[in-house]
DNA sequence: GTCTATACACCGATAGAC
DNA sequence: GTCTATCGGTGTATAGAC
């Protein structure tokens, strides 16, 4: 498909400069098609867009981070693969949290359900590897709350200081903080 | 001072909906001011405005979070205060961090450097009580730069999620995380 | 399916009366 | 210091040719 190409063009462009600052001219630059055309493939204009880019999302998570968490393996091992994973979701902490960034003016009314279901997925995802690693249920949602926010927060960190460390950091000590009693 | 009152609303504005989402209108309706009225004030338009509400930003972290941290009291007295501001600062998790915000769009472009200055500020303070409490000059650092991530990803998670649990969750073992050994 | 051309609303910004 | 009125530019969205 040419429209995941497109989609995954103006995920970034929405990544960068959220919904409000998302504009036609510039997605229309980004995926190399006229303002007409981008209305021929999403008919209800940009916010058709953004529902695109968060079922996009929704997708990407599910296969590269969610998938990995409900393996077969350890605990241990599908941790290990989950941080690999989204250290390269993010770039090494280089892009934002689209979830994070769409939480953010309009867009925060339009779609703040899905950003807290596909949070709360996660969350619970990571939360049932650490009930199977020995945890209690609500000690495992807690640290899996943490781990997420850890994230999150190294993300918004990254951004404002202008160094990935922080990302880098929280990224290569996630498996062990999640296991450690 | 009543423009101090003005920025207070301006700040809400720009907190809500970011920098591109922040439009004359919504300014002119928050502050009761028109238009022109707010040229009048910060005749550089919208790009002055943030920036007074980033300075307003400064003074409010200075004030009511670094102030107390600077104090002559015990670390663990110093910290149980800062905790305490940072709850107030942030309407106890319901409003999102303007630094974090504004890092987002055009204006990170225009504001990165303070944004990144106030971010590091907050860091170095809290990492000088650290070290005051008896840690190591790069254990201090990272546990305060640990802190600040935290308090960030609370925010985020509960703006996410609509749900201020994680963000009180974090600043009530505050205390207790940084001065743990 | 893509384009050019265009409609109309809103944006940031200014002029000038009071 | 505030207002109304207005400007040029840009935003979203559409019409219609190819």
């Amino acid at each position: 498909m040419e429209k995941e190409e497109a989609i995954a063009r103006i995920v970034k462009v929405f990544q960068q400069y959220g919904y409000e600052g998302a504009t036609l001219t510039r997605l229309s630059k980004a995926t190399g098609l006229g303002k007409a055309s981008l209305y021929h493939h999403f008919p209800k204009g940009k916010e058709e867009m953004a529902a695109a880019v968060l079922n996009s999302l929704n997708h990407c998570l599910e296969q590269s981070i969610l998938a990995p968490l409900r393996g077969s393996g350890e605990p241990r091992e599908r941790i290990r693969l989950m941080s690999i994973k989204v250290d390269e979701f993010y770039n090494c902490g280089q892009q934002s949290c689209l979830l994070a960034v769409l939480a953010i003016g309009e867009s925060h009314n339009l779609f703040h359900t899905q950003i807290g279901c596909a949070l709360n997925l996660w969350i619970d995802t990571l939360a049932q590897v650490l009930i199977e690693a020995g945890f209690n249920s609500d000690a495992a949602r807690q640290k899996a709350e943490d781990a997420i926010l850890q994230i999150q927060g190294s993300l918004v960190l990254a951004r404002g200081l202008n160094d990935t460390a922080p990302f880098k950091r929280v990224i290569k000590r996630l498996p062990e903080y999640l296991l450690n009693p």
